[in-house]
DNA sequence: CTAATAGTGTCTGTTAGACACTATGCC
DNA sequence: GGCATAGTGTCTAACAGACACTATTAG
């Protein structure tokens, strides 16, 4: 421990997830001011005095969505302090995780010029097309990390089911694991699995509709109490 | 993002694990000064100018192991940033976690009272026997997530290789999973599992030397290339 | 009826768990 | 030989993967 202690902003960032058209995707915010001017970047701002990392989380996701109360969860991911990550000053950021349904077009905020909702995959990807933008600080390190996180907890939790809004039916939950997989899983398997494991879901007696192709309408779940899947589900 | 932006102390802390006696033992440093003085910590400093967290996490681990290259591993855990976590100033911490083999013991730093190895298990039990000490800080809370993600990584990686120097013999590393879960895994199904994943250990022409109480001496073997254990082992 | 989607059944290879057995060292 | 530790073999129940089949809706 020496002294003195040089100065550290600290921030908290976000990887916000919903999924939109079948396809897992991040909201993203334009910056109106240098650095990085013009340039798309994940959501996020400074810690307050009397705040915890997870609180300015939880702060954030309200003001930047726009929502009141947020539906879905939220996580700590890990903390990101390359001395250079930042040209201004030194900023230590606390990435997060969160996930939710499907969640309104976000409006733009006070500092920001423009906010949407981005296709991960078109991001991430490798093709560099026109319309892709170049990420901000080491937001695409940061979202690289988050999207495997996401990944991965889809294999051994229940964290599925945080991406639906109750309530809602196994195709659907099942769309959801296609959409951060990159390919759906066996269905009967699927079904299997998540009725199989105790309190991943629980029956309502409800009945979805029809989609506006015909067949069969799906049965109503909700969220059940587990939260681990044991043994994990599998990817590919 | 407001400003201004307060001030804030940055730190790493490090639960250093190694196995000790066949018991999870964890390197905590007796606090000279106030506060807490007299308490028990784990060992950690402040981020300086030209480091990221990782470094620093480095450099602490040489300094207060007193080992020039560090054997092991080492790996961001989370970051603790409640407001009150340090009565001094704010503080935020980057907390990791390491793994070595059996290292000597330690000496005390600069700043520090006293330096040693502790068994886990006598400071997270229940118990309350009066030599078992009080940690400082929230360094109960980061002991037990440190200890839990070891636990987990033994299952779905090849870690367990971290806590043991090469060569080592496949009833070593057995022991590596008594201590770190509590009850040693079966001996065929382990040693199946271990030698039936590609990359996890490779044999070297070497044998063992037979304990002083006898007994077959073991194949020794070394660390291979494979991370991830797939199908995981498991617990219990 | 057909198309489209939801849901069920079943066969098979793999493997984890349990546990008995054999091998090789020191005294 | 006996004891202690290392290492092998085997039986079985469970289950993931694959895939064929049946059910229920709209038009």
């Amino acid at each position: 421990m020496n002294h003195p202690h040089p100065p550290f902003a600290v921030a908290v960032d976000l990887a916000i997830f919903t999924i939109r058209d079948g396809a897992l995707a991040v909201l993203l915010i334009e910056r109106g001011e240098e650095p990085f001017a013009g340039s798309w970047a994940l959501p996020g701002g400074f810690i307050e005095p009397e705040e915890d990392a997870e609180q300015a989380a939880w702060r954030e996701l309200r003001e930047e969505t726009g929502v009141d109360r947020f539906p879905g969860h939220l996580e700590q991911l890990r903390t990101y302090s390359a001395p250079d990550r930042d040209p201004r000053q030194r900023v230590v950021s606390i990435a997060h995780v969160a996930l939710a349904p499907d969640l309104p077009e976000p409006q733009a905020g006070t500092d920001a010029a423009d906010a949407r909702w981005w296709v991960v995959d078109d991001l991430l990807g490798e093709g560099t097309s026109p319309d892709t933008p170049v990420l901000a600080f080491d937001h695409r390190q940061i979202l690289t990390d988050a999207r495997e996180r996401v990944r991965a907890k889809l294999e051994y939790t229940t964290l599925a089911t945080e991406f639906v809004a109750e309530p809602f039916t196994l195709p659907e939950l099942r769309r959801v694991y296609a959409a951060v997989w990159g390919t759906p899983p066996d269905l009967g398997n699927f079904r299997r699995k998540v009725l199989g494991t105790e309190g991943f879901v629980v029956a309502t007696d409800g009945r979805g509709s029809a989609t506006e192709a015909g067949g069969r309408p799906a049965l109503l779940y909700r969220r059940g109490p587990a939260t681990v899947v044991q043994p994990p589900m599998t990817r590919g």
